[in-house]
DNA sequence: CATGAATGAGATTTCATTCAT
DNA sequence: AATGAATGAAATCTCATTCAT
């Protein structure tokens, strides 16, 4: 997915079509993401299905017939949306991990960052937890499509934890990454639900305690 | 919750008042379960914002308006719907549950139970993993309170593992439900997803493995 | 229309087809009487368009159905309504009548008893000011065959104060009638509005002063 | 009130606040008053609950749609063509009044221009005499603040012709308004209903001899 | 490039009336 | 005679998208 979110942004390929040459051009010019933060923050304010493509426009100062000259229709506004901070959000989490070397440490850092991003964006969490799952099947699997690139970068940990000795040889990894993805995601939404009243940075560290444990992580056994 | 869900159907208390004696006849009446039944098919096959309610109607062999004898409105249909699945649903894992000693097994059980129950009615799954979440920020926390029993219920039992001494006494209870209700949920909805291709039950004693291990269970660890 | 009012009570006729005399037994009923009775305060409690069968029905201490043995259909609640209560009304002005000789006073005691009688009963006030006026054209025009009866009353006394010297000659018996039905109406419409705030009765006396002034009566100019 | 109908279009006070702005902007574009006079045709001829708003748009040539760019919602409509229609109706004779000297004079240009005006506009006499009484409540309430205009422009014609020595110094103004309208207003709602089969202009002199016989006016008295 | 007025399809809910018991 | 559960037709309003300017 990395590879698919930043696919537009770093392209140069001349052989690419015209049509798709547009649209990267519209991606760098600056309505584009004045757009998608003008929908954030009106998801985020109104809610999923009170986000009328009239207050979008209103919010990024635009006119309502300027939105379609930068997307294809308002689904595509929310793509675009997952795509834009999904992409940064992968990216630094990839940054952060490369000053580390365990599994079980990038596996912390993974988590600690994804929920330091979060704190940081309150409406951005909100979107991504509470608005945007409910929108229709359809738009859902694109997401996951967004997400794919993030659930493979956990599954590399994994996979890497595994072959280095440090996770049980029995993991297995589809269902480790379910759980890493699904843990993570359910203590977000709690936090989203519970309108941010606690600090959720700190939970990073006893969930990844249990994490690393449930992958066969020996580090916290006590010694006898 | 549990009480909250048996609620009408236990009930013999001539103290309550007429009103909730007209919705608690209405929901012993045939029809109520019949429009019930319909609704999971007809959201299930046609998703949630095509689950109108003369298809409903249709489904259920009733007149439209007769819908609304039995319910409030739409929204009350798919709240009944939750709160009488899930009350089911959760009551049959409590039955289960009662025939099992350890902590650790009743974890196993719960969850073999979660994933038999939904493998046999696929229809239930989708619209619980996939439709039910489109609804409306409302109706979702509706939603969520008649999900708490079950939340509830877990809480319970990862509290007995604690003070038996199965599981470690750091554990943060409210942590280790959020991660065992995350895991289960996310892999259900991603078993949903991939069109129930393969089977989900054989997923619970990996899945168990990993929830055991992250609550410091030792059963599992290798006896040296 | 006072014969038309009556026409049911007073019928013994034998050459009236049998359904009419089920209509006829019908009316002298108990339970006629009771749900007219109820759709007065249902319509008065709630508004006309809030005054739905079933609540007339429960307020009737009957059930829905049974409204239908004694009523073709709801219009028909709402013109026997108006023929019950305008024929009494009606009868009771007439009554009261017989023991005045001039037109004027006639006049006098018409308003006074219009005034008295809907003083008496807001309720029924409340339903022909207001809420009866909301109905369609088709039933207004029913109602207006019922009131055809006062009016004609009013007429009689008009030409009772002409052809006795009291009026003008020049008086046009339709537009003074007009003007008399014209202006009890808006007073008591005015009146019911203002939520009956004040004493409805002791505007006879000047109501009563302008209109035999306009009709040409010379008891209230000063004597030179 | 006449301030209040002439508000919109001659206001050009730049202090009023966006929303007011917007919809001042809207009244005085084409298509509002297009929308206003197919409602008032569509009303006529339907009746007041056969005006559905599809009916309104086909006539006004317009999309169902566009009537919600203009109006806030049906009952905005008819508030609407209610302010429109009574204030030039009013306008018109307000305008006629000032040629006029006495009170008694006024009167009956006022009666005179009352019936002219919806002589000349059946349409508009059949919806405010007929059709627009069956509306709610509220939307009668609503319409009664309009016609307050109209009613003290009469009040303010009797004060002057107490003062000026031409009625009764002991005629009640609140009365005799209310005496006033309620003929007049009679008048047009039988006339309408007879299906204006004859000239109603015609009505307005006998009328106003009563009206201002009715006042104490001694200019109808024979001279001896 | 940008605008924003106009479009029009589509669904929930109410309630008078019926009719089997 | 009385019941009351069931019926089903019908209308307002929203909002994503277009296109003339």
């Amino acid at each position: 997915m990395i590879g698919s979110i930043n696919y537009y942004r770093n392209m140069n390929d001349d052989s690419f079509s015209f049509f798709w040459k547009g649209i990267i051009v519209k991606r760098n010019r600056p309505k584009f993401k004045q757009i998608i933060d003008a929908a954030v923050v009106v998801i985020a304010e109104n809610g999923y299905h009170q986000a009328q493509v009239s207050k979008i426009a209103k919010q990024a100062g635009v006119a309502d017939g300027t939105i379609y000259l930068y997307f294809k229709n308002k689904e595509d506004i929310l793509i675009s949306l997952f795509q834009e901070k999904m992409g940064t959000f992968v990216e630094t989490i990839e940054t952060e991990l490369k000053q580390v070397k365990t599994a079980s440490d990038k596996l912390l850092v993974l988590i600690q960052q994804h929920f330091a991003q979060l704190s940081e964006d309150t409406h951005l969490a909100i979107v991504t937890q509470l608005e945007l799952r409910q929108s229709n099947k359809e738009l859902r699997i694109k997401i996951n499509d967004v997400l794919k690139g993030y659930l493979d970068l956990m599954e590399k940990i994994i996979q890497e934890g595994i072959t280095e000795g440090e996770f049980s040889e029995e993991l297995d990894k589809k269902l480790a990454r379910q759980m890493i993805f699904g843990t993570i995601d359910e203590t977000v939404t709690t936090w989203v639900m519970n309108e941010q009243k606690y600090n959720l940075n700190q939970l990073a560290k006893p969930i990844h305690h249990m994490m690393a444990r449930a992958c066969g992580s020996q580090i916290f056994e006590k010694k006898v």
